[in-house]
DNA sequence: GCCCAGAATGAATATCTATTCATTGCGAAC
DNA sequence: GTTCGCAATGAATAGATATTCATTCTGGGC
């Protein structure tokens, strides 16, 4: 019997040893994607580590637990999103308050953020998010500093304009009516594509600011 | 010794026969109790039954399994939810095509439809209804009926006014908008109150139709 | 080429939980 | 009051699945 040797087409099933970052990252995707395949409450950590080609045990070894796996699947998803949304509140290229809130539709819409996996993990999450505390603290801090920078956005928009308007109404409606839609995208994609998503979006904006134009 | 007498203070111990319609609105109403305190991906039949004083094999016996008592708490939500909904969009009663949409976001804000347990139930699916084919068609057979019936009191609404706008996004919009309000008060009812979350449908309204005024 | 720290494995374990079913006892019918 | 069908019980069972850990193997250092 010859004895069994690896070669290169045999490559997947060689041990590879890799930084702790890499692990960890992997894996997380695996989650995301498990989620959206079966459903948060339908994830095992052996379907998570069998995605990711990898042995029954690693989840432990890189995560202690599979709550933690989760609750770290959670924070990569709010992180990057974050990261982006802060990016345009904070930027300074923008000709006007106008072009920024179009940059931040533009953004919420985006392939990358609209992705099916990421927005199933979205939802998982925060249907689990009221009986869980960890994971309501990690949505609810990510919710908070997104409402805060949206109303100084909306409020320079509204000067911009010379309109005088509450504000905090808009901007409570304006994120209502992302989250939504976001719903939308994620159960009913075929109803309402992205691109319908945004020219919703444009309609209540052009609702709220009478005066509000089209920027090029 | 003395044998234990059940006396009327431990009737709670009692057997008790009831008619099978009893006992499953019961187990149904304890599955959402709980699905609401602890998520729908830690919800256990034991916890479930010892929530409805019940012994841990009845819900086998009256919804033969888990994942079926899980689908009739769904459809149990979802139908009393579309009764409602119905009820006022096929009522003739109303003296406008703008009172009955009045008459309309008082419902989708009143006290019953947004209570918590409801809430927490109908967003908890929502997180796993993408996988979950079950779910999904429970969901978007409910989510069909209300967008039809709305797209048309929209459509009615905006001949009334004399507008001529588009009813398909006016519609798109509402129905993403109390979507994302639902969400905000299920996730922070503290930051959002169903008064406030009115206000804003209403500033929605007088965005899109400009001529609306509120009746009475 | 050899060594070895520690990354990775996966079989074994412990725990948790849906489901079954033999037994109990309620209450309608007579 | 007695009987009896079947609702209800809850202990036992079977099946999952998170976690552990002894063992294997990799790849950098010498």
């Amino acid at each position: 019997m010859v004895k069994q040797r690896r070669s290169q087409i045999d490559s997947s099933k060689r041990r590879q040893i890799l930084p702790k970052e890499i692990r960890r990252k992997q894996l997380i995707r695996a989650t995301m994607g498990r989620i959206a395949e079966v459903g948060l409450s339908q994830v095992t950590l052996s379907a998570v580590t069998q995605k990711a080609g990898l042995s029954q045990g690693i989840a432990n070894l890189h995560f202690d637990s599979k709550d933690n796996l989760l609750v770290e699947t959670l924070k990569f998803v709010t992180d990057e999103y974050n990261l982006g949304l802060q990016q345009i509140l904070s930027g300074t290229g923008y000709l006007s308050a106008q072009a920024k809130l179009q940059a931040l539709v533009q953004f919420q819409f985006s392939r990358s953020v609209t992705e099916e996996t990421k927005m199933a993990v979205w939802f998982a999450f925060y249907g689990e998010a009221k009986s869980r505390p960890t994971y309501q603290s990690i949505c609810a801090d990510s919710d908070r500093r997104a409402a805060l920078g949206m109303k100084t956005l909306m409020t320079a928009v509204s000067e911009e304009l010379g309109h005088d308007i509450d504000t905090a109404f808009v901007t409570d409606g304006y994120i209502a009516l992302i989250d939504g839609l976001w719903l939308s995208l994620l159960l009913s994609p075929r109803k309402l594509s992205r691109v319908k998503a945004k020219q919703v979006v444009f309609q209540y904006l052009k609702g709220v600011f009478p005066l509000w134009s089209d920027v090029r």
